[in-house]
Order: C-alpha cells, then sequence, then structure tokens
DNA sequence: GCTATCATGTGAATACTTTCACAAGCGCCC
DNA sequence: GGGCGCTTGTGAAAGTATTCACATGATAGC
C-alpha cells in the first residue's frame, strides 16, 4: 500500500464519524457529496480519500452506511481496543483520564504515572497515580500500546525516552516541544498554545 | 502580503518558542540550520518561512536572537494581551482555565461559561462559572476576543454562533465537530479523539 | 585591503495535494 | 429490456508546499 498522507487517515476518522451520526439516525445509504458538505470538503475528495483503501460504493447509488463505517473502523484500526497510559497527572492529564469520549472509541486508559513524589499515590478518579518510573516495569504485563504525554516541555524527551523503552510504538504528546523519537514509532504533537497563536496572527493580521 | 498558510504560521511559533530558549541561554545569534534541526525542518524551509515577511538575518552570520523574537512575535500578534473566554466548564476547560501557559504567552482567561443549570454559580479556581445566555451581554463591556469551546459536540453549534454574534472573531474548538463560521471568522478545531485514531491507524497499518 | 568562509535569500525544480472532468456502472421506470 | 438519471472511481490538470542549489553579501583573519 502507498503511504497513506496524514490528512487522508485524519479525514477517514471524520467520514466515520458522520457515517456512525447516520446509522443512528437509520440512513442506509450516503453520497460522496453528502459526507463532503459535512465534512467542509468535496465529493471529489471524499472518493480519492477512500478510493485509496479500495472501492466502497455503488455507481449511480452512493456508499452503503454500515458497510463504509464498518471498512472505516478497519482501516483505522478501530475494531479493537487500545490501552492508553496517560504520563503527567497535571490539569490536562487528569482531565483526559476522565474523558468519556476516549473510552467511547475504543482507548481505554490503564494507568496514570507521574514523577512528582506529592502525586504519587494520590488519587484521580478511579487511577492511583504511579511513580513514572515504574512504566518500563508496569509495561512488561500492561502492555500499553499509546502513552498520552501531558507532562511539562523539559520532562517531555525524558517521558518519551521512558514510554519508548517500555515498548509503547505509540505517543500522543500535549508538551509544546519538539520530540525525537525512533523511526518506527508515532508520534503526534497537539499543541494549544500554538493553536492560540495561530488565532492571534489571524486576529492581527485580517485585511 | 501574500496569504500566509497556516503551516507556516504555525512553524514561526515554533521558532519563537526555541528564540526564547536561546534568549534565556544567553545566545544571541542562531542560524537557520540550528533553528531548523530543533523544529525538525530544514533550514531552507525557516529562510522561506521567515522571508514571507522580509529579510532578517544578516548573510555569514544568522539572525539576531533578540531582534529574530521580536520580529514573530510582532508578525503573531503576541506584542498584547488577548482576552480568552472559555465556553464548557466540563473536565477540559477546567483544566484550560488553570492552564498557566496560556496566561504567559499573553492569553488572558477572563470568564467561564455554561449553559448547565448546576454548574452556572459554582467555582473553577478563581472563575465563577457564568450562564452562556449571558455572553452577549458581558461581551458589550469585557470585549474578549478569543473563545475556546469546550462543549459537547451538539452543543458546539449553538455556542459557536452565540460567540460570533457576540462579536467574537477567533474560536479555539475541542468538540469533535465540523463547524460552520462567517468569513471573517478565524476557526481552529482540535480534534484529540482524531489524533488518537491516527496513532491507532499508525499502529495498524505498519509494514 | 584582500581573501576565505559562512549563512542568507530566492528563483527553479521537485514533490505532494486538491480539484476537475468524464467514462463507466448501477438501478429505476416505463 | 432499453434508456435515463445519478454517482462512483480515476487519470489529468491545477494549485501548494517543500527542497535544491547557488549568487550574494557580510564578517573575520591576516
Amino acid at each position: 500500500m502507498r503511504r497513506i498522507a496524514d490528512s487522508i487517515v485524519r479525514r477517514l476518522s471524520l467520514y466515520l464519524r458522520f457515517l456512525e451520526e447516520f446509522e443512528q439516525s437509520g440512513q442506509d445509504t450516503v453520497s460522496s457529496d453528502e459526507l463532503a458538505r459535512r465534512g467542509g470538503t468535496t465529493s471529489a475528495q471524499v472518493r480519492k480519500d477512500l478510493s485509496s483503501f479500495g472501492s466502497f460504493g455503488k455507481r449511480g447509488l452512493g456508499y452503503s452506511v454500515p458497510e463504509l463505517a464498518g471498512r472505516l473502523r478497519e482501516i483505522l484500526g478501530l475494531g479493537r481496543e487500545w490501552r492508553v497510559v496517560i504520563v503527567g497527572a497535571g490539569n490536562i492529564g487528569t482531565a483526559l483520564s476522565q474523558y468519556r469520549g476516549f473510552r467511547q472509541r475504543g482507548f481505554r486508559v490503564i494507568a496514570v504515572y507521574d514523577r512528582d513524589p506529592r502525586k504519587i499515590g494520590s488519587h484521580w478518579g478511579e487511577f492511583e497515580v504511579r511513580d513514572v518510573r515504574r512504566l518500563p516495569e508496569d509495561a512488561l504485563s500492561e502492555r500499553p500500546e499509546i502513552a498520552v504525554l501531558t507532562v511539562p516541555g523539559d520532562d517531555a524527551q525524558a517521558a518519551v525516552d521512558l514510554a519508548v523503552e517500555s515498548g509503547i510504538r505509540a505517543i500522543l504528546n500535549f508538551a509544546p516541544v519538539a520530540l525525537h523519537v525512533p523511526a518506527d514509532v508515532a508520534l503526534k504533537t497537539v499543541n494549544m498554545a500554538l493553536e492560540l497563536e495561530g488565532l492571534s496572527f489571524a486576529l492581527t493580521n485580517r485585511d
């Protein structure tokens, strides 16, 4: 399979969301045009995106909602549960550990870690915060697949290294820094300050 | 000025972060190559990005750290304070209202809103949660420039409409939906579930 | 002052993404 | 069963973004 661009994967997730809404409302067929309007894109884009993975539609008719949803879940690897650890028991980490949206989509938080002795042992919802140094050892038995990093920027690279050493191959980073990982580790960074600065730019440089 | 791509603005914010680190460590000159290595890009990219706004460097020498930092702050509109309201007093909204990083970069949260009567009037840190219906009225005197939306997906469009009606022209959306805004309103969406699904895809479709 | 060295700024080339446009397939209706 | 209307799937075209590569100008050393 040709390498798939991030932008395509992102849109596929979005399409899946819409398909799930259609599933709920009982609509069982959808056109690329309908998906496009929902997602703020074009019908050609929708068809191109899907065509990277196969031909799922019927000409003249559109796509079967349940079938396409199933295909997308399969493509995105959402047919299973992923075990997630959160590293960093600050405000954001805690909010995320409680966030139901993750669980609903198959991402199950199994543990929360921190390096601050004052936090270790404290309880956040159902989780007792663990010492981050235990991560490699815990990982042997609990086998987390994804780490969500919500530590301060200065601690982020060390936390990533520890996660990688623990066999984790996918990292969602909330620290506002650029991180280094081996080529076989997937890394995505969400930087809220960066987004806000984008808005500041837009407000400042409007015509 | 030619329209500037989001990707460029994003990288400028990143360069500024690095420059601030250099400022702190007392380094007063930096090359495009150094910035590139830090930001995981190439020196040509750094120079191209900067050249959309002018010539800030000295050939043979590089860029003056304080000067370039100043220019970037100016370009990004960070020389001032932006007034931010948070709409949605759930886990994430609360975490963000407490997040010091925003304040440090000139984004001051001035109020938190919700539509749930059980939350209205309760205290989150220094903020008393207000009825979201008050937003347009409050905005007349408090003049927020940016709204951060952390409401459930179903409520997001209504919240956006209210923000736009209140004169807010920049919105950072955390709800997992596509939103509609007038052309003169800047909208950025951060979708954490989408990012996680990107990781799921990467884990599923590795070679 | 002259030369060697260095790193910028930028057109040209390449790579990647999105949009266009249309042939081909499918189902419905008569 | 044949024609019509609809929507897919996809090459080709257009549009963006990134990388290359080098002339240019600045500095430092001698």
